[in-house]
DNA sequence: CCGCGGATCTTCT
DNA sequence: GAAGATCCGCGGA
């Protein structure tokens, strides 16, 4: 005659289960934010050491498990390979802003800005692996915190994660090391294997080797090979 | 799991 | 005027 098991919201998205449940708190306490200087490197490199820091908007956080770098030298695919426009000025500027762009009339992605001020660059954040929030991010992204919905479909794409992170162009231009939108990294490193792949959904240098991916990991928008 | 088509609108030619 | 750094639902294997 027990009353029937009505799991909290927060416990059903939880439960769809990520392997490392944070409080926000604690979160907080075991990383740092990056300072600017983190991003006034070779957009390569920047995309690499992004993978396993945390993007955190307000108790909503995600660490970042897949990259694409988008470089200046000839790189067609990049947005501002033609030199800047109204839309690409973000990328020229200092690093360590976010560069958010709309895409196919009902999309919002995140990047981030690097190398100098003065000389174009940026990563696109294409996959999280959320850490606290879920049900909140949930919210934004099915309207609704209590889902059968496995939760890797709720940040495994930059849309996706833009969705659930409340990242939209109103962030485009602000900095990342102070504000309502910040990248942390750990005090205590991850550790992992970086695999490469060509960068997906692009027509032109489609075949360059500038994805990067925390390789294995359950989140990414497409699985390593092999995996 | 995989491939396909539709939705929808900003940006630059 | 066309393409685009995407996602979702659907149908099939």
């Amino acid at each position: 005659m027990g009353k029937p098991e009505v799991p909290s919201p927060q416990r059903i998205v939880d439960s769809i289960q990520t392997p490392d449940p944070w409080r926000l708190s604690k979160l907080l306490a075991a990383t740092r934010i990056l300072a600017r200087e983190f991003y006034a490197r070779p957009t390569v490199e920047v995309a690499q050491a992004l993978l396993g820091c945390v993007i955190r908007r307000g108790a909503t956080a995600g660490m970042i498990v897949e990259t694409e770098a988008y470089i200046g030298q000839g790189d067609r695919a990049a947005h501002f390979w033609r030199g800047m426009t109204p839309r690409t000025e973000v990328i020229f500027g200092p690093p360590g802003h976010a560069y958010v762009y709309f895409i196919y009339g009902m999309h919002d992605c995140f990047n981030v800005v690097t190398e100098a001020d003065g000389v174009p660059g940026a990563v696109l954040i294409r996959a999280v692996e959320p850490l606290t929030g879920m049900a909140e991010m949930s919210r934004r992204r099915y309207g609704i915190g209590v889902t059968k919905k496995s939760a890797r479909g709720l940040t495994n794409g930059p849309a996706k994660l833009a969705d659930a992170l409340a990242i939209t162009r109103a962030d485009n231009g602000c900095r990342l090391d102070r504000g309502p939108l910040t990248i942390r990294a750990w005090r205590e490193p991850r550790q992992f294997e970086i695999g490469v792949t060509r960068r997906i959904g692009i027509t032109h240098c489609a075949d360059l080797p500038l994805r990067f991916v925390w390789k294995g990991n359950p989140f990414l928008s497409k699985p390593f090979p092999n995996d």
